[in-house]
RNA sequence: GGGCGCAUAGCUCAGCGGUGGAGCAUCGGCUUUACAAGCCGGGGGUCACAGGUUCAAAUCCUGUUGCGCCUACCA
């Protein structure tokens, strides 16, 4: 037999079982196979992007994925990742403007693109690494990324066909436009923001209008009053002139728009910059003039004073020059919201622009359909409300974007201005025959390649036989935060392109938060990195990785004082059981660092009793043990029967909360099992025989194996490397799997339940905790032999356990009876209806009385509530008969435990 | 403005209708031959507050307070 380390020591074995596994191919699923598919296509990270704890929750597929591989199912993690299209041309824009003082311009498209590219190879490839550091059984053979050529050609069908169905469309309308990065954005990609600014009254002519953006009146098109405000009704149809501009603009009456009680009552109107008044003009006829160019800048559409002026110089000049004019009438403080772009943080203005958008509203309406009918379920259930407001309440979705990094939009113009719309890149104008084509300049939205992820990864749209055999998938399984980029939208196109949905459960996650709760962030030093947490970190690598992550101060100093002596290794198993630990439906989850301590201590222990048992196997063949254990014939002692009963209880209860989606039930249950009840307590009572030479020895080592052994299954989703280690040290009968990856996930045997030992045993812990806590508050060494009576109204049972219960206590002489003889000098205590004496040499009579007195006073107290709830007819009468029983029961044991208390006080007394 | 969620031991969290739990921390005792990353024993909670429903409430309902998050066009 193999020889254990002392502790457990992840890094060589970890890296080694994830070398093993994929020489061995075990996370490949092949579609021709007879078993029963089990599906999870990862949400692709940001191929440029670094693995953070939020990417950590990866952990929660891969237990799902082992978990039903070990079942037997045909179980695929589809993994790849995304191009990200903003967040990643940005890197390598600065990157370009560090290096070589250069912007993308300089560059060219085409260049630019190739470093791109580059950039991505060398990126992307480290994400990966990370992931597979996690112990990911993703089937990298299956590895996908947004753009590559067949995903390419997925998004360019898709956008070809929803084209011709008349769900892609071009206009102009009014969208989020950042100037930073150049480029439109959905409305989810715009984060909304409380500030506190300003509410100025301003003076036009006769009327004054309220609002929180001066400078945007340069592009006022009208002012609005409600049509049945008395004060202003009469005035609709009359001409104002604007301010500054030498502009005359109507006074128009709109009662969606204005909120009488508001402000002054009369509102400026600037259709071109603000969704509101955009949907204002388009019911009033306005001119659209939009003051600002794409840099953010004011435009030759204003007075030449404010041209080239940014909006916030632009609003100093013009309220300077209101109030130079007499026509500011008040400034009041104000809270407004502004959007800002959610990759820079740059204010996103509202402006006017030609994009492509997709219809959304017959897209949502079978993705809203399919969650009423269940085909699609969410867990937990109450994200399904925010998901149906969403859908219900959806708009249409911007997706051209003004990069150059993406999927190009398939959409090509000639010099007539004709529009084709093509797979394959066309030689001429569908309309005019025209070779001079030029392709439009925008890409698409990253989240467009997104939403088709699902089933263009397996092959669409060819009707390969991947398809057939993964898609839909069985689970998605994100955060929260991206209900609405990803689930939302993978709906809608999985039903539209597949005409079925594309997963049948919805499983989202909360976000990893620190462990006060504060969002993780490189501002406030509060991240913390999951490679960290494995493979550990100095206080000086931890601070040197945020000055070059160009943290603030703040941020710095933060970091020294949570961690001010760095983070210690814990390695990838403990890790993945704290995530599995603190992933409790509809909670953040708060990463305690202390809690990670615990379960590598978990792991020490787990390996620990596997060394023991390594350590006391001998020639222990586990052929002749099963071969016995099959043919009944084997003499189980209780502790036997009662460790095996338990574990089938531990295998059924992991089982329903796997099923459940509960990984913090599946955790703790396998804790409890492990450390209370495998170590505590069968590996100490086994011991004595463990050590001997009798034949009960063969039994125990066999226990004693299979309950490891399979407790190492149980546990192997959640802490896949150091079940391996030990599963392949444990002996195995013949013809045993190679891997414990690939063996069966323990299932319930009915035959091992035994209530009868289960009942036993917690009889002789309760009355060994009593002798132990008796001998502890007298302070009677451990080393020490003490004389023990145990009164119990049923003697022979415990008797029957009579050695056990003296090595485990200490006793020397033990007397298990039915009534106790009061004697001299000795202590006393009760549990249950166990009554626990104790010779102590010297009593001290006036403290054991104080302490008798006492715990009589407390189970006084008890009994009257008891009684209390007893004598109330209601209670007997409308509480269920079990209940009810249970309560008399109790009353029983209570007032025999006072009256047992009140003997052992005047026998104290009579010692005086 | 609307919606959702959370308030339980010093800290981080389970429990969600029938005697309040876990990990960490804490206190006392242990050279017990797997593990001091350990063993044995202990202390610590009017389950935010106020009402209500119920025989019974941490658990269900209503309200209050505090804190989050999502969402929205009040200029």
């Amino acid at each position: 037999m193999r020889e254990l380390e002392k502790s457990y020591d992840p890094v060589v074995v970890e890296e080694k079982w994830y070398r093993f596994w994929l020489e061995k191919n075990y996370f490949h699923a092949d579609a021709a196979t007879h078993k029963v598919p089990y599906t999870i296509v990862i949400p692709p990270p940001n191929v440029t992007g670094s693995l953070h704890m939020g990417h950590a929750l990866y952990v929660i597929q891969d237990i799902l994925i082992r978990w039903r591989r070990m079942q037997g199912r045909n179980a695929l993690w589809l993994p790849g990742t995304d191009h990200a299209g903003i967040a990643t041309q940005m890197v390598v824009e600065r990157l370009l403007a560090a290096r070589e003082g250069k912007t993308r311009h300089q560059l060219g498209r085409e260049e630019f693109l190739k470093r791109v590219w580059e950039w991505k190879t060398k990126s992307g490839g480290r994400i990966i690494e990370q992931l597979k550091t996690l112990g990911a059984s993703c089937d990298w053979q299956r590895e996908r990324f947004t753009m590559d050529e067949g995903l390419t050609r997925a998004v360019r069908e898709a956008f070809v066909r929803l084209y011709e169905e008349g769900l892609i469309y071009r206009a102009e309308r009014l969208i989020n436009w950042c100037s930073r990065c150049f480029t439109a954005l959905s409305d989810l990609e715009v984060e909304h923001q409380e500030l506190e600014g300003h509410l100025w009254h301003i003076r036009y002519g006769e009327l004054v209008v309220a609002t929180t953006r001066p400078e945007t009146m340069l592009g006022d098109a009208a002012v609005a009053v409600h049509p049945e405000d008395d004060r202003f009704s009469k005035m609709i149809g009359s001409r104002v002139k604007l301010p500054l501009v030498d502009r005359e603009i109507p006074i128009i009456g709109d009662a969606i728009l204005v909120d009488r009680e508001f402000g002054t009552g009369a509102v400026k109107v600037t259709p071109a910059h603000d969704f509101n008044d955009f949907e204002v003009g388009q019911r009033h006829q306005l001119p659209l003039l939009s003051i600002l160019d794409a840099q953010g800048k004011i435009n030759q559409n204003a007075p030449e004073k404010y041209r080239g002026l940014s909006v916030a110089d632009a609003r100093k000049v013009v309220l300077a020059e209101l109030q130079a004019q007499g026509l500011l009438v008040e400034e009041k403080p104000h809270a407004l919201s502004v959007g800002r772009c959610q990759r820079c943080d740059t204010l996103v203005e509202p402006t006017l622009s030609v994009q492509w958008f997709v219809k959304a509203e017959p897209l949502a309406k079978p993705a809203i359909e399919a969650v009423e009918q269940g085909e699609t379920k969410f867990v937990p259930e109450s994200w399904q409300k925010t998901y149906m407001h969403w859908m219900n309440n959806i708009k249409d979705w911007c997706i051209s974007r003004q990069l150059w990094w993406g999927h190009r939009i398939p959409v090509w113009y000639c010099e007539s201005g004709h529009v084709t719309v093509a797979r394959q890149d066309p030689a001429a104008c569908g309309t005019c025959q025209s070779t001079e084509l030029k392709q439009d300049e925008d890409v698409l939205d990253t989240w467009f390649s997104s939403a088709l992820w699902p089933f263009s990864t397996l092959g669409w749209p060819d009707d390969t036989r991947d398809l057939k055999t993964f898609y839909p998938s069985n689970v998605m399984e994100t955060g929260y935060d991206i209900l609405f980029f990803w689930v939302a939208r993978m709906m809608m196109m999985g039903l539209h392109f597949m005409k079925k949905v594309p997963f049948r459960t919805v499983f989202l996650h909360a976000i990893v938060v620190d462990e006060h709760g504060d969002k993780m962030s490189k501002v406030k030093g509060n991240v913390i990195d999951p490679l960290d947490v494995i493979h550990g970190a100095t206080l000086e690598a931890l601070t040197k990785k945020a000055e070059e992550g160009l943290s603030p101060k703040s941020a710095l100093d933060n970091i020294k004082k949570s961690f001010p002596t760095g983070i210690p290794a814990a390695g990838t198993d403990a890790l993945r059981f704290t995530l599995a630990a603190q992933a409790a439906q509809g909670r953040n989850i708060r990463l305690a660092l202390g809690r990670v301590e615990g379960y590598r201590h978990f792991c020490n222990k787990i390996w620990n009793a596997t060394r023991f048992a390594m350590m006391n196997l001998g020639e222990f063949a586990p052929d002749i043990f099963a071969d016995r254990l099959a043919a009944g014939a084997l003499e189980l002692s209780l502790a036997d029967r009662w460790i095996l009963s338990r574990l089938q209880r531990t295998v059924q209860a992991v089982d329903e909360a796997l099923e459940n989606f509960r990984f913090n039930d599946a955790a703790n249950l396998i804790y409890q099992f492990v450390w209370s009840e495998l170590c505590d307590w069968y590996i100490e009572i086994i011991k004595p025989t463990l050590l001997s030479e009798t034949p009960a020895r063969l039994t125990v080592q066999g226990c004693l194996v299979h309950v490891l052994e399979t407790a190492c299954r149980l546990l192997h989703p959640i802490m896949p490397f150091i079940t391996e280690e030990i599963w392949q040290a444990l002996p195995k009968a013949e013809g045993a799997p190679d891997s414990i990856m690939i063996t069966l996930y323990p299932s319930v045997e009915m035959r091992l339940v035994d209530e009868m030992a289960e009942r036993q045993m917690a009889r002789l812990q309760q009355a060994v905790t009593a002798i132990r806590s008796l001998r502890a508050e007298y302070n009677i060494a451990p080393s020490k032999k003490v004389d023990v009576t145990l009164q119990t109204p049923d003697p022979a049972a415990l008797d029957a356990e009579r050695d056990l219960i003296a090595r485990l206590c200490r006793t020397e002489n033990l007397a298990i009876v039915k009534e106790v003889v009061p004697k001299a000098r000795t202590v006393m205590t009760i549990s249950g209806d166990l009554q626990v004496t104790m010779d102590a040499g010297v009593v001290d009579v006036a403290a054991e009385t104080t302490r008798i007195e006492k715990e009589i006073g407390k189970t006084h107290k008890e009994q009257e509530q008891v009684t209390a709830r007893l004598s109330k007819e209601s209670f007997v009468a409308r509480a269920p008969a079990d209940v009810v029983e249970k309560e008399r029961m109790r009353q029983t044991e209570l007032l025999g435990k006072i009256s047992r208390l009140e003997e052992s006080l005047r026998s104290l007394q009579q010692l005086r």
